[in-house]
DNA sequence: CAACTGTATGTCATATCCGACATATGTCAA
DNA sequence: TTGACATATGTCGGATATGACATACAGTTG
């Protein structure tokens, strides 16, 4: 977070802590959680693209159907290394993935989003 | 794999089987493996550019000197998701970090390696 | 309507990853 | 040498992700 913005907040009475502190966390994991969205938008671009059911994409990386679906809506229960292992198992190459990865989609809720974690001191 | 190399393989009495084989896995394993390698020297970059030792490191992810220890070293017993984490909890951004995982290091071991992993049929 | 296909959701036992701790190794200075 | 500090390695109980299964839901076809 920026400082000029740190002493904004903390004049209105937010509580703002230090480099561990809970903004910096949440923005971390903010982040996180826009990758995975990303990555799984992928999985399920490149399954439909190559006309294939959730069924056998998880054959392809041996799993389940229902584990499939969950990685296409993103749950919170499957992790980045999964994601990117189904999208390596469908073809896709590192310069892609990096791409996904990469690339911020800017969305205007993340402010709103971010004032609601902050607490109130 | 390129039909011509897999055409090749086979007649040289290699067993190639097809989409979810053998081969294509361990393609995507090693891709995986690369990747955390080179996160991993990210992670152990930016803490030393940053002057800080392990210790402040483990404090700023909220985690232990061993786990940082064994994510500079890629270990196995550390995720992808662990990595990137720690990265954007140094100040990392997507776009760096979808660098490094977009960006491949040629190895000249991969091929021998490869050829290993086939199975005699 | 029923039957079928593809996708989503909930649950569970097990596998994997986690932080934490002890301890080893390495380096440097007193 | 001893001590202090940084990093590596092994282990462990608890937390989280896993594949599998059942089942619900949404289309489509008959």
């Amino acid at each position: 977070m920026k400082a000029s913005k740190k002493k904004k907040l903390e004049a209105a009475g937010w509580k703002v802590g230090s480099a561990a502190d809970f903004l910096e966390l949440s923005d971390a994991e903010e982040m996180l959680v826009n990758m995975k969205v990303a990555l799984a938008k992928k999985v399920k671009a490149m399954r439909q693209e190559k006309k294939i059911t959730q069924q056998q994409l998880a054959k392809l990386i041996g799993s389940s159907q229902s584990r499939v679906a969950k990685l296409e809506t993103a749950d919170r229960s499957v992790s980045m290394e999964l994601l990117i292992r189904s999208l390596l198992s469908m073809g896709a190459t590192r310069a892609q993935i990096g791409s996904i990865v990469g690339t911020r989609k800017t969305k205007k809720v993340a402010k709103a989003k971010k004032k609601k974690a902050l607490v109130k001191g």
